[in-house]
DNA sequence: AGCACGCCGACT
DNA sequence: GTCGGCGTGCTC
């Protein structure tokens, strides 16, 4: 009989990072199986846990029993289990935290500790502070206690064993129910009931025969609609209820994001030739039940999502599902639409914008199978469909794919894992592919298919560079070149659309002196402090400290003390005294962040309702306007100087993607670039939209450098509250890799992060970068174990990243 | 991660 | 002599 459970406890930790035996109650026998969530005791606490296999006997002698289960029905199915051991390996993080990754949060459990008096001693005599909390029942949660500050008063009880500590495990509210209502009688015995009752019930009597004419007996009423209906009360309701004349029942409801919302329904498009062209190996693909993976290079507007669609529509034909991702901002409504339009309720739609509980809800309807296709940012990868058909990913070069704590997985990486399992093709998509994938392709591992034309047969928007020190030169202080204002006023009088362009990474407004150049710096972290206007304060990115403005600079008490960079805020103001009669709408963080507010900005513009868009990254993507035909991107050299190898690869990628927002239909766009550096290649070939030239210019730079994709790059992060323990930790650590791999492998530092404090930790870093290296997994293994164990305790911290995308 | 168990300083 | 500091080690 297998009634032992092994199971990953949610304990993030390394020492707890292997499975634990249970064993399985006889009530619970059969109703308990691998992938379901249980809580189980762990030493004195309650956890949650997750089970892997069922065995007939544990590896130890006592066995604690499994507490209850979470679930009636796996989570987490087979593949999945493997997938998330896999997911461990590959990026070295804990097991627990790579299922955790593949569920929605919502699934997370929650942990409370309660104080419970003995019910053995419910007569003794409590101490007087205590007895009012305890007067409502016998259970008290520890923060009631804590916070009413009576945990020394306590403490005592429960060293006596007349107060126990007990711990619950929560399951986050997440089903939404509602109340059904329904008869408990057949209809043929409906009258004598409405009889039997007493002759002042009548309203309870109309109640039965409202619902008695409403056609079949067995249909169930919401309460609500009941009241309305029947022109009643819910106490009527109530006392029927009490009666045993009709049955209430809870049943699990979706919230539904797009409710009342009306997608209208589209039909596949005709493809243009070089569509037909490179769809057809994907079809052959699915046909044929292979995996292979396509990189769909195409240039803006030349129609990929069409291809999408219609790949998706042989999958479903053939009863299968689908996968689409698509960049976190960029899920957009836009995309939304064209899915839902397509494939109606067959869509479930998974992002950032959802609450917990929607997302709990979407990711419901495709484990019930209610779905068959899934559009969602990165996390959607793990969708549990269980007969996958395809998997596409959408601007496959975005960096938002990559996940950026623990587990450091690539949503590409397990997308052609999951699409081996099911023998079906994977769809790269991108107008600007990262370097990685086109070098794949270039090499036959992916297979290109390249889609040149755009589809309306417009040309691509004319781009013209402008030097922004020569504008200085002659005179011009403003963010605007003489070139681009003009632009921009002719648009606003023909009433076209401009949208503007700015590029906020590594150019946040900081204060700064300017007498003596002092820049106000977060003291916990190395880096400075970024001004915020609504509060006139000044906040440190990383550790969230804050402090006022100062009137004077604190270094030489200088008055000229002013902020610098160029807020979305500040371009703003600019805009509104150079062009007073122009309409502007402003998209960043500030007037994005309340729920659907970035849709509704959206649309405004859509509608017409603005002239300028201005933005941040958010506006880079999706934005398809037909009255949009001039693009301004005030400062295109702000990443440009970032200390990271892929600087020219994200500037030509972004460039590339807002010059696209431009004459996408019938009228022709211009671009404006403005830079301060544009002899650089990234911003003239993208200038000229010749992404060929581009690659091969960067492969020149990567290969000359030694980084991808000539070769794979880990990265070792160790931080620490002591600079003398790091660096020689640090010492310790690379010269011990050293030792383990092979010769060819280069180890850069250890050195100073980029960032080389956060939150009062130094951090020293390790780049490693290898062409082929069979022992990295077991060494990097080895060093976590040595070194966490032998540190953790003094409070180093190693984290490691396998190919990563942040080197700070 | 928590939590208990266990061994050394400043207090009744 | 005890209360309590947090180092060490375990949790099926």
């Amino acid at each position: 009989m297998k009634n032992v459970a092994s199971v990953i406890v949610d304990v993030p930790a390394m020492q707890t990072d292997r499975t634990y035996d249970y064993l399985v109650p006889d009530e619970w026998l059969g109703s308990i199986s691998p992938g379901m969530r249980v809580a189980v005791p762990f030493g004195p606490r309650k956890i949650q846990g997750f089970v892997m296999e069922l065995k007939e006997k544990g590896e130890v002698s006592k066995l604690k029993p499994i507490h209850e289960p979470m679930d009636l029905v796996p989570v987490l199915n087979e593949e999945l289990l493997s997938l998330g051991n896999w997911l461990t390996e590959k990026t070295l993080s804990f097991k627990i935290s790579a299922f955790q990754a593949m569920l929605p949060a919502a699934m997370k459990a929650k942990y409370e500790k309660y104080f419970q008096l003995e019910t053995t001693a419910e007569h003794v005599d409590l101490p007087e502070s205590l007895i009012p909390f305890f007067k409502k029942g016998s259970e008290v949660p520890w923060k009631v206690i804590e916070q009413a500050g009576l945990l020394p008063v306590i403490q005592p009880l429960v060293n006596k064993g007349i107060i126990d500590v007990i711990y619950k495990v929560k399951a986050k509210g997440n089903k939404k129910t509602v109340r059904h209502l329904k008869l408990n009688v057949s209809g043929t015995r409906l009258q004598e009931v409405i009889e039997g009752l007493p002759p002042q019930a009548n309203k309870q009597k109309e109640v039965l025969q409202y619902m008695n004419s409403l056609g079949d007996p067995g249909k169930a009423f919401l309460t609500n609609e009941l009241i309305e209906g029947a022109e009643t009360t819910s106490s009527t309701i109530k006392a029927l209820v009490k009666k045993g004349i009709l049955i209430e029942k809870s049943v699990e409801v979706y919230r539904d994001p797009f409710e009342n919302r009306v997608f209208e329904k589209t039909t596949p498009l005709t493809l243009t030739d070089q569509q037909r062209e490179a769809i057809l190996p994907i079809l052959e693909t699915i046909e044929d039940t292979l995996h292979r993976t396509f990189l769909l290079y195409g240039v803006t507007g030349s129609g990929k999502t069409e291809i999408y669609l219609q790949s998706i529509q042989r999958v479903l034909e053939k009863g299968k599902e689908a996968i689409v991702l698509v960049p976190e901002i960029s899920l957009t409504p836009q995309m939304v639409h064209r899915f839902k339009g397509r494939f109606g309720n067959d869509v479930a739609v998974l992002h950032s914008g959802l609450s917990v509980g929607e997302k709990y809800d979407e990711w419901r309807k495709i484990q019930r199978k209610e779905v068959k296709v899934v559009v969602g940012a990165r996390s959607a990868i793990f969708a549990p469909f269980e007969n996958l058909g395809i998997i596409i990913i959408d601007e496959e070069h975005e960096t938002s794919y990559k996940q950026e704590e623990n587990p450091r997985y690539h949503a590409r990486d397990v997308a052609v894992k999951r699409a081996e399992t099911h023998r079906c093709p994977v769809i790269l998509g991108s107008a600007t592919p990262s370097l990685e994938s086109f070098a794949r392709a270039s090499k036959g591992v992916y297979h290109l298919l390249t889609l040149n034309k755009r589809m309306n047969d417009g040309d691509l928007p004319a781009v013209s560079i402008v030097d922004m020190r020569e504008e200085l030169r002659s005179g011009n202080r403003s963010m605007f070149s003489q070139e681009l204002f003009d632009k921009l006023q002719t648009r606003i009088e023909k009433g076209e659309q401009t949208v503007l362009f700015l590029n906020r990474r590594g150019h946040s407004s900081f204060i700064m002196c300017r007498d003596c150049g002092f820049v106000v710096q977060c003291p916990n972290c190395d880096i400075s402090l970024t001004y915020h206007r609504f509060s006139n304060g000044m906040k440190c990115h990383y550790c969230g400290y804050e402090e006022h403005v100062p009137n004077t600079c604190p270094e030489c008490e200088s008055e000229h003390i002013r902020y610098f960079g160029t807020g979305t805020q500040k371009v703003e103001e600019e805009l509104n005294k150079l062009l007073p009669g122009a309409r502007i709408i402003r998209m960043d963080v500030d007037t994005t962040s309340r729920k659907g507010s970035h849709e509704k900005l959206l649309n405004a513009f859509g509608e017409g309702k603005a002239d300028i868009l201005l933005g941040t990254q958010m506006i880079a993507k999706g934005l398809d306007f037909p009255n949009i035909t001039l693009v301004g991107v005030l400062s295109a050299d702000t990443m440009l100087h970032l200390p990271d190898f892929r600087a020219a690869e994200k500037t030509f990628q972004l460039l590339t993607q807002v010059s696209g927002r431009a004459g996408r239909h019938k009228l022709p766009g211009e671009v404006v670039i403005q830079t301060y550096t544009p002899e650089h290649y990234s911003i003239e070939l993208a200038s000229e939209h010749d992404y060929d030239r581009f690659y091969s210019q960067e492969m020149m730079m990567r290969k000359m450098g030694n980084y991808p994709p000539f070769y794979y790059i880990t990265l070792i992060t160790l931080s620490h509250e002591d600079l003398m323990q790091v660096v020689s930790i640090a010492e310790r650590l690379s010269g011990f890799i050293r030792s383990r791999l092979s010769q060819s492998t280069i180890i850069l530092g250890p050195s100073a992060s980029p960032i080389p404090r956060i939150k009062n930790r130094y951090r020293y870093q390790c780049l490693i970068k290898y062409k082929r290296e069979p022992n990295l997994a077991s060494t990097l293994k080895t060093v976590l174990d040595q070194f966490q164990q032998q540190y953790a305790s003094q409070g180093l911290s190693i984290s490691i990243d396998v190919n990563p995308y942040v080197m700070m």
